[in-house]
DNA sequence: ATCATATTGTTCCATTTTTCACAATAACAA
DNA sequence: TTGTTATTGTGAAAAATGGAACAATATGAT
């Protein structure tokens, strides 16, 4: 079983890539091309790809309406991922407004938020008041979630919509969160992404 | 010289639990407190210490005090970092009204964005022309940008502001970007984020 | 039909990263 | 003072990751 988290993005890389290569009038695509557009070596991507049992021809590369069937099924891209966002604050209410999600086949379907003034039912994404999140969850079977509250709210949203039937949350919170049984928590903690980038450049002053 | 993004990251996150037991009230602190607080190991926590020269008290843990002083220093807190916005979309200005990088001593100075609409120099964070960025970028010195533009805009971006002394960029633009010479360009890619968690949870379901 | 060539799929190797294990030693107790 | 204990610091082992190399082979050329 695969827990290689860098193989699984190479796989969302290599998805879009193609996308744009199928977009310029490829038909096939050689593991280089790919490497290249992704910034990896060909032998990476051919391995990437046997993993998951996906050949090609010899000398004849892949073919790319297949190539993409088969990654879109591994990431299952095949079915429309409904996702909500808990928390309906500037970064919460910037990624219920971002459309880049459509063209990947995410919907951000619901927000939820617990101050009455941000409640709005008639929104194109409508924002409920977090008590409604547990009914929603359930008739619309929601797994996937965002949660973009504050610190000190973050533990608790997590917990009940897990307990709800969300298995997989983008947590923004800049803390590690528990878990709960059974679910899974990323983590876009921003400070971090910026401490990080500034110690790479303090060095690359540094030693030039 | 140290390479290693996910051990930088680490500093970060053990710097983070660190406040927060300073916060509590405690003075010094083990290797295993921290690997619980982070989720990781005691022997990880003590080697990252030791990759950076950090030591501590046989029996005695770390001061946390002095341990913070360390980390601040080695992730280059020691003075407030100046970062700025480019696009001012759903994004970019989510960022800029975002209260979390303050006291990480991260400080959005101002936001550029093209679309004369957006451009109100009495913000609380300034939005100015982009064609203001490169003056703005050398006589303030910045080296830190966020950048968050639409796909197509993002590589004539990105070079305008390294052409204009930017070292360091955290990409929002869910494409690869050619970073140019000299400079870093870290991605942070929603779309990817969350088909790796959905891809996760699909496994974990299956597998159950 | 045969040969040359290009490209895959996979094995093996190198490197990086993490974990284990334990000697060294500071703090404390008797 | 001596002994016991808790915890660090690090060297060695193990695991994970990535890359190079090459045999296998399909394609196209002659």
């Amino acid at each position: 079983m695969i827990t290689n988290k860098n193989c699984i993005i190479r796989l969302s890389r290599y998805k879009n890539a193609l996308y744009r290569l199928q977009a310029l009038g490829f038909v096939k695509v050689f593991s280089d091309n790919l490497a290249d557009s992704v910034g990896g070596t060909a032998s990476q991507v051919r391995k990437d790809f046997s993993i998951f049992g996906i050949s090609g021809n010899k000398k004849g590369g892949y073919q790319i309406d297949s190539l993409l069937e088969k990654l879109n099924s591994i990431l299952g891209k095949d079915q429309l991922q409904k996702v909500l966002v808990v928390g309906a604050g500037h970064i919460g209410s910037a990624l219920m407004r971002y459309r880049g999600f459509e063209k990947e086949g995410i919907k951000i379907v619901a927000g939820f938020d617990i101050d009455p003034a941000k409640i709005n039912r008639s929104n194109p994404v409508p924002i409920l008041p977090l008590d409604e999140a547990k009914a929603f969850i359930k008739s619309n079977q929601i797994r996937i979630a965002i949660l973009a509250v504050p610190d000190i709210a973050a533990q608790s949203a997590l917990d009940l919509i897990c307990a709800a039937g969300i298995k997989g949350v983008l947590n923004f919170a800049p803390l590690r969160l528990k878990a709960p049984d059974g679910s899974i928590v990323n983590n876009v903690n921003l400070e971090i992404e910026l401490e990080n980038l500034i110690y790479f450049v303090n060095v690359a002053e540094k030693t030039k």
